[in-house]
DNA sequence: ACTGTCATTCCGCATCGTGGAACGAGCTGT
DNA sequence: ACAGCTCGTTCCACGATGCGGAATGACAGT
């Protein structure tokens, strides 16, 4: 048959997967039929591999017997995240060596931006940024530039799914002004927040290639430090990095966004 | 055969997924022939598998041929998690309404235990704690009433892998000393932080029963709000939440740690 | 350059997963 | 309260799918 040899992918595995994607995308609680209708699979099929999954805890069923993504999976990610993080630490670290600022790796999820890792930088006074906190896109040098490597429609819709807050008097809250600025990001290739999100904070930040891979790092620190003349000098260091971290990543499997 | 009728579980899915933990318990890349050995499954078959979740991005290959978890399991993760934070928040939302505190839900990760819902309390002085945020184990409401689920052997596992760093003057440093509360803590079915963690903070937590759930909720305030004459009051209140969560997401699956 | 280890590919076999159809529980509308 | 319907669950025989032992190829250490 055809699944031993060289044939890409395991059926029943990539079935799997498909559902728990289109149970996140669902956004909550799915109803079996439903996820024969989207994934084009017989019910009979996909019962058995929801079930499977049910029993090892990756996704749980409730008394409506509906499903919905399980705790279990919340553990892998983090795991996953962890090493992340363990990967950019060195890059990262070179990083704050060169520029002296706090240095982060930060990954598109959904409507918001979420730092994977990161390695603060010797000043007393610096960024106070926790690994997973999600933030919002449009006030961030990495939100910023994450958009602009999407399609402008897929930008827009995150933008208005997430919300554009006026974090200072800077922030831009406009959608359409801030979807303008894009183009400009993705030729130049970086963003710079300058205030955005918090007054007299700049942060530069580019993205990390390798297909749609969602992924961008960053160093920010106080505007007095971190000069505008600063940006010239740390676009190519950070460009350095994001490319030995793509690379380090090998090929891409990341999605933009749900 | 037996697949097909009313047996558990797709063979290849729950061989996908033991992989998937097994790189997670190893802690960082991991080699296929070490996955060999851990799993007891043919090389063949683990390569086949392998490669399927490296094509789809939740097995990432590196340049040493070696194995890690991918970026995309962060995605579900962070997804399984904002979806376990929905069902949580009535619950926890009634509990703020009735206590007046920071309510939150927390889960077992590894040798930490992660906030996974919160919902903060009304008042201007109230804890900040970012949900995804990572604890250690022994100076936390929640952290001690989840060891106390677990056997003394696994509980004082993680408790050595975690360490015990002196958060406050009033945190239990010593093992022996935890250790030797934890069957108090199962018996009465709650837990009590005073100021264990941070200076002033009180926590009150119970578990989330259903299986090894291992998770918890908990309420915690400032001890001059939150007195210890509250905790009586507190406790029935938390551990109906408690039940009613574990009634609405059925039977589980999860285990304790890696 | 040689050797041992380890990831990768090949291939025949039968095990394993597949999906149509029957069953039964739960919900809606009347 | 009853009937009808929808939707999740179970059954079954077919054959496609995944399995694993062995051959191949790539590497690192000596």
């Amino acid at each position: 048959m055809a699944a031993g040899g060289s044939a890409e992918g395991v059926q029943s595995l990539d079935r799997a997967f498909l559902l728990l994607e289109l149970m996140a995308d669902a956004g909550g609680e799915v109803a079996i039929s439903r996820l024969a209708a989207d994934s084009g699979l017989a019910v009979s099929t996909i019962h058995r591999l929801v079930r499977t999954l049910v029993g090892r805890g990756y996704v749980r069923q409730l008394p409506s017997r509906r499903y919905v993504l399980g705790p279990r999976l919340i553990h892998l990610g983090e795991f996953a995240s962890r090493m992340l993080a363990t990967w950019a630490q060195p890059h990262l670290t070179r990083l704050v060596d060169a520029i002296g600022e706090t240095a982060n790796l930060a990954m598109l999820d959904g409507d918001r931006v979420v730092y994977v890792a990161q390695v603060p930088s010797r000043h007393s006074m610096r960024m106070f940024t926790e690994v997973g906190r999600r933030v919002h896109l449009h006030c961030t040098g990495v939100g910023k530039v994450l958009l602009a490597q999407l399609p402008p429609g897929t930008a827009r819709e995150l933008l208005v799914q997430g919300g554009m807050p006026a974090r200072t008097e800077l922030t831009v809250t406009d959608p359409d002004e801030l979807l303008r600025q894009l183009p400009a990001i993705a030729d130049q290739g970086y963003a710079v927040d300058d205030g955005e999100q918090e007054t007299g904070v700049r942060c530069v930040a580019v993205p990390v290639p390798g297909g749609a891979a969602a992924g961008a790092i960053s160093v920010s620190g106080p505007a007095g430090r971190l000069g505008l003349d600063a940006v010239p000098r740390a676009v190519p260091l950070l460009q350095s990095a994001a490319a030995a971290l793509a690379t380090e990543l090998g090929r891409d499997g990341g999605r933009p966004a749900g």
